[in-house]
DNA sequence: CTGTTAGCGCTTTCAA
DNA sequence: TTGAAAGCGCTAACAG
């Protein structure tokens, strides 16, 4: 329960200017006055540049609440993401954020914890909220998007990226992650490898088993074997990579190289390796996906398949206009495809 | 300029229902709708539950604009950091987060880049919104805080946290810069560290020139002479951390230990000495301020002096909402100072 | 060029 | 226990 008041209470606060106080100061009508402000073009110049001036001098600014209340418009967006605190994602929330400013819009950040019942708690603010947009990436325990209909309901657009519903007919950014994974272990096998081994997450979620199955088909396109694979269910820490290894170390068939899903797991792998005596990248090359700021200062500097996360970032929220300049009956679906690309370091020979 | 519309235009979607909706249908008058969602006692239990049955299965939904337009409420806050992506900032932004939708509060974000005429137009956009609270942490470029004046005079409480305006007589959340650094310094002398170079940002800003005051308090307390510091004045970037780096080894005597203002500097540090074959930690001790996530899969792990995150969000919380309950003519200004916490890991011997 | 009027969705007096 | 009326700040249709 709330320890503190729900809203704030702004009552005994001092009045802040209104159109109307302009407007009996200049002994002019409100809508005059509201005219001028907006520079409509039938106000006389001699009335503009008095009403500018005056709402300058007491410091008028218009109240946004109150403009969006009577147009029925928005000018914010909401973003929902695991965890806002991951890079990722910040990094994601902090692109959308310029692009958003720049087109006169603010952002709300919502996270999930990786938590289904968040995200739908989440969602049911945004609707009350009545944003305008909302950019979304779903939760590990998310298996379909029934709460996100309400948003539908209420003629808000939604845009997926990454992680996405595939249940829900919307605009999605995807990077193409069968693809990517298969070519990387491609660029594997090229390089020697024999026995690479897969650390991943949630096969529900589309992310992951795209990138297994990626996997799969890279490993029988060269006629191997070997195929090892270590999901982890939750949300990624570094303790989970750390376990991931010790798994399969444990295995009769070592592996040669791992590929990770993730900066943190293989954070956690490179731990292990280092507690385990495992020699990187002699005894075991690493390649993970998602290009983090550390991943050149790891010990061995991490090869990567980097996510464009700039042009999901514009894509997502190109998209996202798009759905919100258009009527909510032409629903103006569209999904867009990024692919990985390969920043090769020092943790593959 | 905007390529696309500034706001969303919601006039052809299908109309949301209202609680004029509600009334009709009910053949009772909207006032009584409005009682009876809100559970106000003088409504019969019948009229009630006919109302709220009624709303659930049209799909009502209170709109929280039009309360916060007639209530003169508002229920979201701004976060203002210098740039969302770093991860001391996310990771407030996601304490915030958590802390504010616990109270029924959105949160809203903008990053400043570091440069004060973004900090400026933001604070701009947030007068605009109404919004009911600010939390900000400023730019390296802010040398006053003129333009945050605008959110008093908007009634709009705002609170510091870590970096401040020290002109501005509102609550501020702080660490203890000072005597951190100065028993860090300390510290290093401990262990046997003679020649502690310091590596530090802005000194307009509060927290460098406090860690450098603290820095030169700890050495002169120790009767030492050796003292360097390279500031930094930009944003901090890996490259600036190197260059500090190769500046401190080109002088005549060269540091046995640095201590540096950010985990971002001291990846830059650990690079160059890679590239100048200078052993850490035998060659170089390394103390950081910030217990980044990554701090200890740096080689050598990193001894930090970690910030208390969680406590600085919750008293800045805590701070705000405060002074969001209060009248703004009683300004119940606090300022409340949190300890850093020594993490001993193995850059320092 | 400017004033009048009405109303967005909701709550809150004041009556009944 | 409910209805009627007013109004938050602003804009837009209509009139002049």
């Amino acid at each position: 329960m709330p320890i503190f008041a729900h809203v704030c209470n702004l009552h005994n606060m001092q009045a802040k200017p209104t159109i109307k106080d302009i407007a009996k100061a200049l002994n002019i009508h409100h809508a005059t006055v509201s005219r001028a402000l907006r520079g409509d073009s039938r106000i006389s110049e001699e009335t503009r540049k008095k009403v500018m001036d005056y709402a300058t001098s007491i410091g008028y600014v218009v109240d946004q609440n109150a403009l969006n209340f009577r147009n029925k418009t928005i000018n914010n967006i909401a973003v929902i993401v695991p965890n806002i605190s991951h890079n990722i994602f910040s990094s994601f929330i902090s692109l959308i954020t310029d692009l958003a400013n720049k087109e006169g819009l603010t952002v709300s950040v919502f996270q999930s914890k990786e938590q289904f019942d968040i995200e739908a708690k989440v969602i049911k603010t945004i609707v009350r909220q009545r944003v305008g947009g909302v950019i979304a990436s779903i939760s590990n325990e998310t298996r379909n998007g029934k709460h996100f209909e309400e948003l539908r309901e209420f003629g808000i657009p939604l845009v997926f990226f990454d992680r996405v519903c595939e249940d829900l007919n919307t605009s999605k950014v995807l990077v193409d992650n069968f693809e990517g994974t298969m070519q990387a272990v491609g660029y594997l096998i090229e390089k020697g490898y024999r026995r690479i081994a897969h650390v991943t997450g949630q096969q529900a979620i589309n992310v992951f088993r795209e990138r297994h199955q990626g996997y799969l088909k890279g490993i029988e396109l060269a006629g191997l074997t070997y195929k090892e694979s270590i999901v982890i269910e939750k949300d990624f820490e570094i303790a989970d990579g750390e376990k991931a290894m010790l798994a399969l170390l444990n295995k009769d068939e070592k592996p040669d190289a791992i590929f990770s899903d993730s900066f943190v797991l293989s954070a956690g792998v490179i731990k292990q390796c280092r507690q385990s005596g495992i020699q990187l990248p002699d005894e075991l090359a690493m390649m993970t996906i998602t290009n983090d700021p550390y991943s050149s200062l790891l010990v061995p500097s991490q090869t990567v398949l980097e996510q464009p996360l700039e042009e999901l970032a514009t894509s997502a929220f190109e998209l996202l206009m798009k759905a919100m300049n258009e009527a909510s009956n032409q629903p103006g679906i569209e999904i867009r495809h990024h692919a990985f690309r390969l920043i090769e370091r020092e943790s593959v020979k």
